[in-house]
DNA sequence: CTGCTTCTGTTTCAAAACAAACTTTACGAA
DNA sequence: TTCGTAAAGTTTGTTTTGAAACAGAAGCAG
C-alpha cells in the first residue's frame, strides 16, 4: 500500500521558512554587522525584558542556557551588555553601544519582516500573529504526547 | 533614547515555534523510533517526490547536502530506502519496510499537528496554510535583500 | 554561624552542522 | 572516442551545539 504524503503539513512549512529566515539573517547580520545570530537575539530579548537574567532570556528565546552564556561573554566583552551586579543576581541591560547596534540591527530585521510578509494586509498580519500565538500556547500540550511503545 | 522592542514580531515566533516543534519530535522520533529527526524529515520527502534525487530532497527540505547525503546512507543501510541506479543518477524510493516506517511516523507526526492546531476551527487551518505559503513563497526575495554598507 | 538545599551561570566533551575540497559521473564538442 | 566542463555526491576539517557535570552564591533551618 502506498504511503500518503501532504504538501500542506504545518510543521513542514514552519521548519522551511525559519530555517530559511535564520539562515539568511546569520549571513546579513554577521557581514553587516559582525554580529551572530544568537547575539542579536540575546540583544533584542534583552530590550524586551530589560533587567533581566540570563536564564529568563534563555528561556524567552528557547535558547540552550550555554549558547546564551557564550552569546553574552561576546557582548560583554564588546562592551554592548552591561552586567549590574549589585547582589549576586545578574540583571542586563545595553550599553549605549548596545542600543545603536541594536536600533540598527532592529531596522534590517524590520525590513526583513516587511519582505516576508509582502501582499499581506493589515488584517491579515493581525490574524497571522494570533495565530502564530494560539501555535505556541500549544506547544506544551503537543511536546508533553507520548503513544506508548508500538 | 530607548530602544523600541516588539513582542509580535513574527520571525522571532516563528523561529520558537520550529525550534520547539523539532526538538520535541527529535526526542520522540528517536526514542520511539531509532530514527532521528532529519531522517525521518528525508524519508518523507522522498514519499513527497519519489524517484527524485539527493539534491533535490535538500533543496526542498532546506538541508545541507552532506546531512542529505548521511541521511540516506542510514536510511539505505536500515534498507528504508533503494537507491534505483539504473544510470549514474540516483533515483529514490522507500521499500516495503520504509514505507512501514514511513506510516508509523506519519501516525504520530499527524497526531502531533493536530495537538499544535487544536482550537483551530478548519477555515482557520486553510487560512494558516495560505498565509505560510505566501510567506515561503516571500523568502527568496526577503534572502535578496542587502542594505548597502552601514 | 554551620550545614543543607536550591538556583544561576560556566565549562566540558561528544555529537551535529556547515563549508569547502575532493571524487565521481554525465554531457558536449571536436 | 577523448578531452574539457559541469553537475552530483562524498568526505574532511573546523565550528557550533547541547546535555550533563561542575562551581559559586543565596536562602533557610537549626
Amino acid at each position: 500500500m502506498r504511503s500518503v504524503g501532504r504538501d500542506d503539513y504545518v510543521p513542514a512549512y514552519l521548519s522551511l521558512i525559519s530555517n530559511a529566515l535564520s539562515w539568511g539573517g546569520s549571513r546579513l547580520f554577521l557581514r553587516r554587522f559582525g554580529v551572530g545570530i544568537n547575539e542579536w537575539r540575546v540583544l533584542s530579548a534583552i530590550v524586551n525584558l530589560p533587567g533581566s537574567t540570563a536564564s529568563r532570556i534563555g528561556e524567552e528565546l528557547g535558547l540552550n542556557k550555554s549558547v546564551v552564556s557564550r552569546s553574552l561573554h561576546l557582548l560583554h566583552n564588546r562592551e554592548l551588555v552591561t552586567v549590574d551586579a549589585t547582589d549576586g543576581r545578574r540583571a542586563l541591560s545595553l550599553t549605549a553601544a548596545g542600543h545603536e547596534l541594536h536600533d540598527q540591527l532592529m531596522a534590517v530585521a524590520l525590513k526583513r519582516e516587511e519582505l516576508l510578509l509582502a501582499g499581506f494586509s493589515p488584517q491579515e498580519r493581525a490574524q497571522l500573529q494570533g495565530y502564530l500565538r494560539r501555535m505556541h500556547d500549544n506547544i506544551p500540550a503537543m511536546n508533553a504526547y507520548d503513544p506508548g511503545d508500538p
